[in-house]
DNA sequence: AGCGTTCTAGAATATTCGGGG
DNA sequence: TCCCCGAATATTCTAGAACGC
C-alpha cells in the first residue's frame, strides 16, 4: 500500500569535497521505505521508477560520498550535509545541471507520487 | 524467439574530446537469442529474422570492433561505445547509410516485435 | 521578425573516414533575420527570440568554427559540414547535451514558429 | 509488398524561471 | 534565496508519415 516508487538497485561510483550547511529530506516514517520492490514478471512494459528517483537513490546510497549526502539515522530521510559540494560535485555526475534548486524542484515533483496514504515529508536542517 | 530487446539509454560525457558518448541497447536475457532460424528446404517461404536484426546482431558480435560496439557484460544489452565511429565506419558496412538516427529508427521499429511475454528490461550504462 | 528558417536535408558521404557528412538547414531569405530584439528598459518582460534560436544563430555565425558549421552561400540556410565535430565539440558549448538528434528535434519544433507569410524554403547540399 | 531511409512530431521527463505562500 | 508550485523551454525516446527500391 504505502510504498515508494519501485526502485532498481544500481550503484555508481562517486567522490566529493567539503563544507557548509546541510539539509534533510524526509521520506516515509514507516521504517525502510524506498526499498527495492520486486517487479512481477507479467508487466511487460513495466518500467522502472523515474530516472530522477533512481539517481537520487544512488547518490544518497553511495558510501563514498556519505560526508556530503547520506541517509539519516532512521533511514526515513536523507541529509545533504554539504549543499555546496553536493551541487558542485555530485549533481553533475547524475544530472545535466549543478543547481540545488533544480534538484529540489524535481524532488518536490516526485514527492507527490511517493506519498501514499500517509507519508510525511519534512525538510530539516542538518548541522556539520 | 526474442532476438533483441533494444532500449533507450544514452550516457553522455559533456566534455567529449573525441568519442566519449556511448549508447546502450538491450536484448532479452535468455542466452543465444537472435539466432538464425533454420530453414528446411520444403519451407520455401520460411524466413529468418528480419535483415535488420541479423545485421545488428552481426555488427555487435564482431570481436574486431568491440571497442566501438559490443554486448554488455550481462549480455542482455549492447553498448555503442563510440557513436561517431559506429556511424562513420560500421553502419555503412551493413546498411545504405551512416546515420545513427536511421539506425535508431529501425531499432525502435523492431522493439515491438522483440518484446515477448516476460522479458526483463534493464538499462546499463557504458563508460569509456 | 523571421529569425531563421531551419529545414531538413542531410547530405551524407558513405565513405566518410573522418568527417565528411554535412547537413544543410535553411533560414528566411530576408537579410538580417534572427537578430536579437533590442530590449528597452521599460519593457522588463519583453523577450527576445527563444534561447534555442539565438544559440543556433551564434554557433552558425561564429567565424572560428565555419569549417564545422556556417551559413550557406546564399545566406538563406546554414550547413553543418561536419556533424561529428558539431555534435562533439560545438553542441556542448551551447546546450546541455551533445546529441545531434536533440538539436534537430529543437529545430523542428521552432520551424512552425519561424514560418511566416510567404517564406521560401530551399534545400542546398554542402560538399566537403 | 514489404523493408529501409529520411524527416517531423508526440510524449515523457528534465531544467529553468518566477510568483505566491 | 525558505519552500512549493505552475509554466515555459530543453532533452530524450519513440512513432507517424512520405518516399524509394
Amino acid at each position: 500500500m504505502n510504498y515508494l516508487y519501485p526502485v532498481k538497485e544500481e550503484y555508481l561510483e562517486i567522490e566529493a569535497t567539503s563544507s557548509s550547511a546541510s539539509t534533510t529530506y524526509e521520506r516515509g516514517s514507516d521504517e525502510g521505505s524506498m526499498v527495492v520492490i520486486p517487479r512481477p514478471m507479467e508487466g511487460l512494459h513495466e518500467v522502472g521508477p523515474p530516472p530522477f528517483l533512481t539517481k537520487t537513490y544512488d547518490v544518497v546510497e553511495d558510501p563514498t560520498t556519505s560526508h556530503i549526502v547520506s541517509w539519516n539515522r532512521d533511514g526515513a530521510s536523507f541529509v545533504v550535509w554539504d549543499p555546496n559540494a553536493f551541487s558542485r560535485d555530485l549533481l553533475p555526475r547524475y544530472f545535466k545541471h549543478n543547481n540545488f534548486s533544480s534538484f529540489v524542484r524535481q524532488l518536490n515533483t516526485y514527492i507527490k507520487f511517493l506519498v501514499q496514504d500517509s507519508m510525511d515529508l519534512r525538510i530539516d536542517e542538518g548541522q556539520e
